[in-house]
RNA sequence: GGGUCGGUGGUCUAGCUUGGUAUGAUUCGUGGUUCGGAUCCACGGGAUCGAGCGUUCAAAUCGCUCCCGGCCCA
């Protein structure tokens, strides 16, 4: 914005920043006025989350944790450090993870811990000598548990508040099984899970990759990932789920006496939403240029009432608008009633900002015919609303609002996907912000040099193959020439 | 990890080139006035200028080291 228009406008908004153009700048501040991290802690990638991100957060994990109730998960919660000597049990898992580890190694100002200890990277490690000592028999299978903590890993990569924090939030699912076959069967569930609560509660678009053999978890037999799409065209891995395959029960020796009565290993997989990284993508994605919006169902806030008061009749506004609260809390639906001393247009551009989807004024001229004026921030629409429908018509809009961002979302996806064949196709493809589809030699291991010559050229990183749409490759991997034996996706990512 | 730009009341900012203890706005507090798209006015509080070391009679300002942050690249 220009010195002379700030002159001209003093102050029309709190918050007008063109996300698709300046992303970057979007995000930074709208995580700063809208009140949901303060990056002034001063310790690299660790950062206070506020309330307003924190409610938000707290009911993405409750609707994540129902759907793996509902699908037999218990939870637990392991402690925060790790022995080193279960930590670098599994060879690749050490390999892969002890870079980003951070270590406790004293006591006080002078004693010397026998054993250094890890703060948790994930918590493969922590479970699963325990999981050894819980599980006998076929009959103890399957195990599904998760839990709910924060992991600490030392990014190298820039930090940035949500999406790539040193401790970030999230939920790791950690279950045990007596065959292959069922641990299979579980990824499939956790991609579904994905699927249900990501994208039909979150109102995420996702795709959804089996990672590449350089690109799996450290330790795991097959990665597969969600991800989506963020503003600045780069994608963004949101839930991965992992085939463990039985490399870890061989490694931390969980063994089970099946029905034949001999003990053999157990199969197992992890998966593990990270929320406050799903929270980034949910308020990147939703938002727009005057700040966030909150989906209905995510919403710490759904509905915020303002009252419009006079000198004389505040009271009478004031206890009108109490009554809209109540009768909106008794219906379940989560409301505030804002009656601090700002104007009500100063609420007006606050609350939008921070993305309530549902607003209502109500004041003098509404009490005497027993309505309110609603306004949805989705398309900033207002609308007349009687008093004995209030219940009805906000249910409603709640859906339609998150109809509204989800097809917004959707909408992003068309044409994003670009069939290339070379390396040329498929630069000019990344810098538009597509996606390249691309026929490719292989995802097994020596797959890695051309997939490195895709990044070195073009900028792009192999996601892998589609695990939700069929797909049959044709022609020659663009590097090597080989017979395309995959049909792989590259893209810009985060 | 490499490059680059930056860090001054809670927030944003002037001052830095050419050293002399810091400007303005906003926020905050009190009182009044107002309230259907950021009310206005008055008074008041708030900064050892990111940290440390050095140069100097004197450092926000010059030099070095570190920390934190933004952007670009690997």
């Amino acid at each position: 914005m220009s010195d002379k228009k700030e002159k001209q406008e003093p102050r029309q908004v709190i918050f007008n920043i063109n996300k698709e153009k300046e992303f970057s700048d979007w995000f930074g501040e709208i995580v700063k006025v809208a009140e949901l991290a303060d990056i002034r802690y001063g310790v690299k990638g660790f950062t206070p989350f506020l309330p307003w991100s924190y409610m938000t957060m707290d009911i993405m994990f409750g609707l994540l944790e129902d759907a793996l109730k509902r699908k037999k998960h218990l939870p637990m919660l392991f402690p925060t450090v790790i022995p080193e000597k279960n930590l670098t049990k599994e060879a690749d898992h050490v390999e892969g993870f002890t870079p980003q580890v951070f270590w406790i190694k004293d006591i006080g100002s002078s004693e010397e811990l026998e054993e250094k200890l890890a703060l948790r990277p994930t918590s493969e490690t922590a479970i699963y000598p325990m999981y050894s000592l819980w599980i006998r028999s076929w009959r103890d299978l399957p195990l599904k548990r998760y839990q709910r903590c924060s992991v600490f890993r030392s990014e190298i990569k820039s930090t940035r508040p949500f999406l790539r924090g040193r401790e970030f939030l999230w939920i790791e699912s950690h279950n045990v099984f007596a065959t292959h076959e069922e641990a299979l069967a579980q990824v499939m569930e956790d991609l579904e899970t994905t699927k249900e609560v990501v994208s039909d509660e979150y109102e995420l678009p996702v795709m959804i990759f089996r990672r590449t053999q350089w690109d799996k978890f450290p330790g795991g037999l097959n990665t597969y990932a969600a991800d989506t799409l963020m503003p600045d065209g780069k994608v963004i891995q949101l839930p991965s789920t992992h085939d463990l395959g039985d490399n870890f029960a061989k490694a931390f020796d969980i063994t089970f006496l099946d029905e034949n009565n001999e003990y053999v290993h157990a199969w197992q997989t992890c998966y593990g939403p990270a929320v406050s990284r799903i929270f980034g993508a949910v308020i990147s994605i939703h938002g727009d240029n005057k700040g966030l919006r909150l989906p209905f169902k995510l919403a710490p806030y759904q509905v915020v009432v303002i009252p419009i008061v006079r000198g004389k009749n505040a009271e009478e506004v004031v206890s009108y608008c109490k009554k809209v609260e109540s009768k909106l809390a008794k219906a379940g639906i989560r409301v505030f009633l804002d009656d601090s001393d700002n104007t009500p247009g100063w609420k007006y551009n606050y609350w939008e900002m921070k993305g309530v989807p549902i607003r209502i004024e109500a004041g003098p001229c509404d009490i005497k015919e027993e309505k309110i004026v609603l306004f949805r921030r989705d398309t900033m629409k207002r609308e007349p609303c009687e008093l004995k429908n209030l219940k009805k018509r906000v249910y409603a809009l709640g859906k339609e609002i998150d109809k509204t961002l989800r097809t917004f979302a959707e909408s992003k996806f068309e044409g994003l996907v670009v069939d290339c064949v070379s390396l040329g196709e498929m630069e000019d493809a990344l810098n538009k912000g597509k996606i390249a589809r691309i026929p490719f030699c292989t995802t097994e291991m020596d797959g890695l040099e051309c997939a490195e010559e895709i990044k070195e050229r073009t900028g792009g990183e192999m996601r892998g193959t589609r695990m939700d749409v069929k797909e049959s490759p044709e022609g020659v991997c663009p590097v090597c020439g080989r017979a395309a034996q995959e049909v792989a996706y590259v893209a810009r990512s985060y």
